[in-house]
DNA sequence: AGTGTCAAAGGTCAGAGAAGGTCAAATAAT
DNA sequence: ATTATTTGACCTTCTCTGACCTTTGACACT
């Protein structure tokens, strides 16, 4: 017999799902209205069953046009982030693929856009023109720069 | 859910990207008028979306023909940490000084302990072995990859 | 030139209202 | 008995408005 926090919990996950994009914004009086519960259930609710270990992320706003917004972290949990790495660095790498992964790893929240910077600006081409290095040797160092730091920065929680 | 402080804040940020030169200059009234709200409204995002610390300078004119500039500066936290990183350009580089560098900015809260965790994973010298890279070129590029993913960072807000 | 007055800016501040957050106590489930 | 849920009183933050204040420049008057 599911109680109130499961029927809350089912309809934000249907939302998500629903959902085009990586996230779902909610008014936390408004839900509470639907479910003819008080306001703080809500925060219950995602704190028991959208905690950040299942790969969920709430954020929220105060104040006159303040709303919840809850994050799906789909792929931190499986791990297949990594997977995607590993396989950049065993498979062809190449600028065009890091860049995009760069990119996705930031709609999806996994890192941040200073990180993202960083990530870029080592992915520059033109820093490396001082140096001797033939094309592949270039290849080869790049793949080994951002597959490593893009593994390091994933062992460090936020 | 934006509310009109969001909406003016995107306008002016907006402005400020399009404008050729640092700053920008509005009426308060007519952008009052703009977005239908009481002139004090203005203050207020100038107040809470443009202060110093985010790096913006707000200056006046009262009286018959004034008005309201704001200028986009870089913030002093910032602005001091870039001169010494200039120096680390300018002067000798070298990895240990960087090191520092890095753990200093994290200690000032200037950067994140995942920020570094990246600068790190540059500045490690095993990972340039593969390639054939002499010492002075190799000195030579992690200047130009650290400093420049360092100046990137700082132009990010957090 | 100096002064007074007025209109046209912009500034301040307090208060109302609109969210969301916390926490402890009561209740229900296991 | 212990853990999970539900509620409600009280708190903090953010936004918006309106009444009232200050500064500046133009112009008229001496």
């Amino acid at each position: 017999m599911p109680n109130l926090t499961d029927y809350i919990e089912d309809y934000l996950k249907k939302l998500l799902a629903l959902s085009s994009s990586q996230y779902i914004e909610i008014k936390r009086r408004e839900l509470a209205g639907k479910f003819s519960c008080v306001p703080s259930q809500i925060n219950y609710v995602l704190e028991r069953r959208f905690p950040l270990e299942r790969g969920y992320l709430v954020q929220s706003r105060r104040g006159g046009g303040g709303c919840i917004r809850i994050y799906r972290i789909e792929t931190l949990r499986n791990g297949s982030w990594r997977d995607l790495i590993d396989s950049l660095d065993r498979l062809s790498f190449d600028l065009g693929r890091a860049r995009q992964l760069v990119k996705r790893m930031v709609e999806d929240k996994i890192i941040s856009r200073r990180e993202a910077a960083i990530l870029d600006q080592l992915l520059r081409e033109d820093l490396y023109l001082l140096t001797s290095l033939n094309s592949e040797e270039l290849r080869l160092l790049l793949r080994e720069l951002f597959v490593n730091a893009l593994q390091e920065l994933l062992k460090i929680e936020y």
